[in-house]
DNA sequence: AGGAAACCTTATCC
DNA sequence: AGGATAAGGTTTC
């Protein structure tokens, strides 16, 4: 299942936004090159490397590897300077979809203004500073929900070990101009299968909620697409049903697969950051601290819950 | 209704 | 070095 998020459907790509064409592909077994510039900030280490996204993986020095929409894309951050950024990208001439990085990394957002509203804020100042350029990704909600169950009180490294494991075993085998590759797997493949592989796969306790959920998916498969027509407190209400997911991974889902920058999950780094800034460090219930955020940044909770995240994490391995 | 306690496994800390 | 603690929480009791 491939769900595209609503605000994408109508997104334009900006005046500012040039791609530029450097291989044509015209043989199908090269790869087609190009480059895109934009004005718009983007930190590709940054961002890829964040807690919003799990299956991206540095290969070589400069590439990064990833999927979007199931093809397969290789990037390379050529250019970053404070006016402009320039990527070079690698796909398989199969790749038919337009504007396919453009909505992924949402270039039609102007973080240049989230920025600004942020200098009020010292925190948010700093964080922004620090971790400029990276930005929120229009990520698939079926992936967003399946990979945030498996990140409940687990930790990043661990989280993306068994997202590799579960798409090597249950994703569809695919090929391209690179070789081989595994997508992510369906709700009704994983259906399929069963708890004792998820444990194997590593996944302790949160096997069977990942099996609960998939089989709910594979049984009603407009469930995601409904969601995102719903208002936020009932999209995350809806979410709340399903088996494994809570308040904090509803808002994740809401937050990276549907585009709603009006959430703002609380984990424990978010807990920590915001109880020591913004509570002269009183303890506070993780519900309170999402209302507060929600409250505190308005239209832009996620973007700041994304900072305030990334900065605090800095902040311990300083 | 509200708050512990249980839940798997792996990083990371000290 | 290796035992303790924490990790992008949720469910169950
Ligand atoms: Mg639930």
């Amino acid at each position: 299942m491939s769900l595209t998020p609503s605000a994408n459907s109508s997104s334009e790509i900006p005046d500012s936004l040039k791609v530029i064409k450097l291989s044509s592909g015209h043989d199908a077994r090269d790869p087609v090159i190009f480059n895109i510039e934009s004005e718009e900030p983007l930190n590709l280490d940054i961002t890829l490397s964040s807690g919003q996204t799990f299956r991206w993986e540095k290969e070589d020095p400069d590439w990064w590897g990833g999927i979007i929409k199931g093809n397969r894309v290789f990037l390379r951050q050529v250019e970053i300077n404070k006016s402009a950024i320039r990527l070079e990208c690698k796909l398989s001439p199969s790749v038919k979809q337009t504007n396919l990085l453009e909505n992924y990394f949402n270039l039609n957002k102007n973080y240049t203004e989230i920025y600004s509203a942020f200098e009020g804020d010292p925190i948010l100042k700093l964080a922004a500073l620090k971790y400029r350029g990276l930005r929120l990704l229009a990520q698939d909600p079926w992936e967003m929900l399946i990979s945030f169950i498996l990140s409940s009180a687990s930790n990043i490294p661990r989280i993306r070990g068994n997202i590799k494991r579960m798409c090597e075993e249950f994703g569809d085998k695919k090929f391209d101009v690179f070789g081989e590759f595994h997508s992510f797997p369906s709700s009704s493949v994983l259906a399929s299968a069963s708890i004792d592989d998820f444990k194997s796969l590593g996944f302790g306790f949160r096997a069977s909620y990942v099996w609960e959920t998939s089989l709910k998916i594979a049984e009603d498969p407009g469930f995601l697409s409904k969601i995102a027509s719903l208002p936020y407190i009932e999209a995350k209400d809806e979410l709340c049903k399903l088996s494994g997911v809570g308040e904090k991974i509803a808002d994740c889902v809401l937050l990276f697969g549907f585009d709603r920058l009006e959430s703002f999950p609380v984990d424990t780094w978010i807990k920590k950051i915001v109880e020591r800034y913004y509570f002269d460090g009183r303890a506070i219930p993780v519900k309170k601290l999402a209302e507060f955020g929600r409250e505190q940044f308005g239209d832009y909770a996620g973007v700041a819950q994304q900072y305030l995240f990334e900065y605090a994490r800095g902040l311990e391995s300083e």
